[in-house]
DNA sequence: GTCTATATGCAGATAGAC
DNA sequence: GTCTATCTGCATATAGAC
């Protein structure tokens, strides 16, 4: 997230305040509904500076989606690696996937809604990411079947109900509202590892 | 979905169509990204003609998120207030959930993302709702909780992630791929009945 | 109920000065 | 690295003929 973004005055920015600033508009307002000028005006510049820092106005979406699908599977996949069974792992996972919804929750949903808006390539990119992900998560499931430690039918379906459960966090997770992410944690752990996954002990 | 919609020529539309053709539209590239010419071109009318059924071009999304929020409210939500236990009941909703997620996938999508382009009334009309139905499927749980049928520590949270897992499958759900829609939903049944609401027996 | 023609405004992006 | 000025095109919406 870098530093809070002023509101007006002529300044100069870097490309990670543009990238906060933009990912902050998309995601309540669309990407397509918010033009440069808005970004702009938002940093305290003029539209055409923005161009200095990005060739288009989809670089800087292909930006925003690029951190926050990278992120994960370098950060939070290597903890299926660890010791463990996969109930200890993929309780760990929950744990790290929600943690990062929360550090960049504006971006997650702007990946999430805006894949359209990229353009194949960028597209490509992040859908690679993205089923790699709910690949090792799969084959995690799997592995906790075969051990006899959960009870699902179908590793797959459980993964993404799994997932599509984590995720849909980031449309109601306030992290200063009543409930904490990590007390949120908690109870995504136990209803999701625990409880949808059929743990066993 | 009424009917297929042609590609070209001159022809007369009723605002059924349009909102089909909007739906899939808004879908696929997002409000924004849809003009009005685009959603004309679909039908085989001009961009002019739309205005002769609709008064503006949020009308049309208005008409599309009213559709699928007023549906599951009137249709699927009594089957809550039917005989038998919570568990029951709710293996009966997580049915119908899905079932009418197949029906209206994409003017479900549409009102999951396009949210933010709606007037604040229209807004506002879809949102309460949305928790009206939200709100129902909590007190349920809450009443399997009470009863000793279900054991998670918070209905809220439950009611929560199972419409999340829900409502996730209508970004990957295939009607026509190799998992059919009723056997997705005997899974679902068990993993979010059985198991994340730690249904008993 | 659809058409042609058009009003009006803003979009993304570029050129070149400072 | 940001600025002013501007290009070009498409957006939503309206007026009035058929």
């Amino acid at each position: 997230m870098s530093e809070p973004v002023p509101l007006a005055g002529r300044r100069r920015v870097t490309p990670e305040q543009i990238v906060d600033a933009a990912a902050a508009l998309f995601a309540r307002e669309g990407y397509h509904a918010v033009g440069t000028r808005h970004i702009a005006d938002e940093l305290g510049i003029r539209g055409a500076s923005l161009y200095h820092h990005y060739r288009s106005k989809e670089e800087i979406l292909a930006a925003i989606c690029r951190r926050v699908t990278a992120e994960p599977v370098e950060e939070t996949l290597p903890l299926l690696d660890d010791a463990g069974t996969p109930g200890t792992r993929l309780a760990a996972l929950v744990r790290a996937h929600l943690h990062h919804l929360v550090r960049r929750r504006v971006e997650f949903l702007v990946g999430l809604q805006e894949l359209a808006a990229l353009t194949p390539e960028h597209r490509a990119e992040v859908e690679s990411h993205r089923r790699h992900y709910q690949r090792r998560v799969r084959d995690t499931v799997a592995a906790g079947v075969r051990s006899g430690e959960f009870t699902v039918d179908d590793p797959g379906l459980a993964a993404l109900a799994l997932l599509d459960a984590l995720n849909g966090t980031a449309r109601w997770l306030d992290p200063d509202g009543p409930r904490s992410p990590h007390a949120v944690a908690d109870v995504y752990v136990r209803m999701l590892v625990d409880g949808l996954l059929g743990r066993q002990g």
